[in-house]
DNA sequence: CCGGCTGCTTGCCAAATGGCAAGAAATGAA
DNA sequence: TTCATTTCTTGCCATTTGGCAAGCAGCCGG
C-alpha cells in the first residue's frame, strides 16, 4: 500500500496536477483502523481528514431517546470526517467506527489549512468534497420523505450492495428509519417477488 | 435599505473586520423578488449568491412522481443559492421561490471566486456557509428518521414560528414529509392538549 | 357582487410501521 | 468444542399515516 494510489484519487477528481497530487499525498500519515475500533468518538474534536483507501466504516449518534442511529455508510475511496466538528472545532455528535478492518491515509486540521493556503487546486478539492457531501444527503432527505420504507430499502440495496456484506441489519435498519423488525418483514416480502 | 446592513452581516460572523466586510459588500447588487417570483428555476444553474435582507423564500423540487416537495425554508440573514448547482455550474434540481416579497443582495459566482481569491477571509466565510448548511441538514436528517410526524411539527413549530405565518399548510406539510389530511389531523390533535 | 380557485378540514377505511416477546440461528470468546 | 451473546425472524396486536371524496371557507379577478 503506498502514496500513489492517495496521489491518484486526488489526480482522478480533474482538479489537480499529478505532480500536485503527489505533493499533497506527501503530507499524508498512514493509519489502520481495527474492525469495531473508532476513527472518532463523541464529545471529542474531529482532528483527522482520513482517506479510506480499505475497508469500510458508519457514522452514528444518538437520538433523542438514547438510541444508535446509523447516519452514512464510507466505503474505499472516500474522505471520512464529521465536518461541523472539524470545521468548527467543536466537540462531535457523531461517531465514525470501522465496520471492518481498514486502512488509509489522513492530515489534521492544521496540516489540512495549510495546504489550502498554499495550493488553490487542493481548496478547490477540499470544495468539491463538502459539495458532494451535502448534496448527496439533500438527496437522500428528498428519498426518505418521499418514499416507503420499502422502497428506500430497494434503492440502497441497489445503489450499495457491498455495505449488506459489512453492516448488521439492525444497523441498516437504523439508517433507514426504520426497526429491525420492519426490516426483516421487508425482507421477506421482497424475497417473494 | 443599504449595504450596511450586509457589511454588518459579514462582520458579525467574527470572520472578517469591518473594514474588509464593507468592500466585500461593495461587490453586491441590489434584487427584489416578488411574492410567488422565482430566483432560481430548476434546470437552470444557480449563479446568484443571495443575501436575503428581507422576506420569506422556500425550495421545492419534484419527488419521482412529480409532486412538489418543499425542502427548505430560508429566513431573512440567510444566504439563499443552489449549492450543487452553483458550485458545479450544473443545472439545478431545485427550485427557489419567494413566499413573500423580497429583498436582497447577490453576486454572481464568477464574482463569488474573484473574492474568495482576493480574501482569505471571505473564503473562511463562504466555507462557514456550507458548513452550517450541512450541519443544519444533518441534523434534520436525524430527527426525521427518529421522531413521529407529530413531534417533527412541533419541533418546526418552535423553532421557526415564522415560517407558520408564511407558508401554506400543504407546503409544510411536504417539508414534513406527511400529507397535507395527516398535518391537519395532526394540528386537531395538539390543538387539544 | 359573482364565480371559480386554492387551502383546509373531516369521515371512512386501508396500508405501513411499530412494540413486545419468544425462539431460532449465527457469531465470538474461552 | 461449549457457552454466552448478538442477530434475525415471526406472531399478535396497536399506532401512525395515507387515500379519497366531500364540504366549507377565504381570496382574487372580473
Amino acid at each position: 500500500m503506498s502514496k500513489e494510489t492517495l496521489a491518484k484519487f486526488f489526480h482522478n477528481t480533474n482538479l489537480v496536477s499529478m505532480t500536485v497530487a503527489r505533493e499533497i499525498a506527501g503530507q499524508f500519515s498512514y493509519k489502520a483502523v481495527s474492525k469495531h475500533d473508532f476513527l472518532l468518538t463523541e464529545g471529542k474534536i474531529s482532528d483527522e481528514y482520513y482517506f479510506l483507501e480499505k475497508g469500510y466504516m458508519r457514522a452514528f449518534a444518538h437520538d433523542t431517546e438514547g438510541n444508535e442511529v446509523t447516519t452514512a455508510f464510507c466505503s474505499p475511496g472516500q474522505v471520512v470526517f464529521e465536518v461541523a466538528s472539524f470545521f468548527n472545532r467543536t466537540r462531535s455528535m457523531e461517531n465514525l467506527q470501522a465496520l471492518t478492518d481498514c486502512e488509509g491515509w489522513f492530515i489534521t486540521y492544521k496540516q489540512l489549512n495549510e495546504l489550502f493556503h498554499a495550493l488553490p487546486e487542493f481548496r478547490e478539492f477540499g470544495r468539491s468534497i463538502l459539495v458532494k457531501g451535502f448534496s448527496d444527503l439533500k438527496t437522500r432527505m428528498l428519498i426518505t420523505i418521499t418514499e416507503t420504507a420499502e422502497e428506500r430499502y430497494a434503492q440502497l440495496l441497489k445503489t450499495s450492495p457491498e455495505t449488506f456484506q459489512h453492516a448488521p441489519l439492525k444497523t441498516i435498519a437504523s439508517y433507514l428509519g426504520i426497526t429491525d423488525t420492519s426490516l426483516s418483514r421487508i425482507r421477506k416480502e421482497l424475497a417473494k417477488k
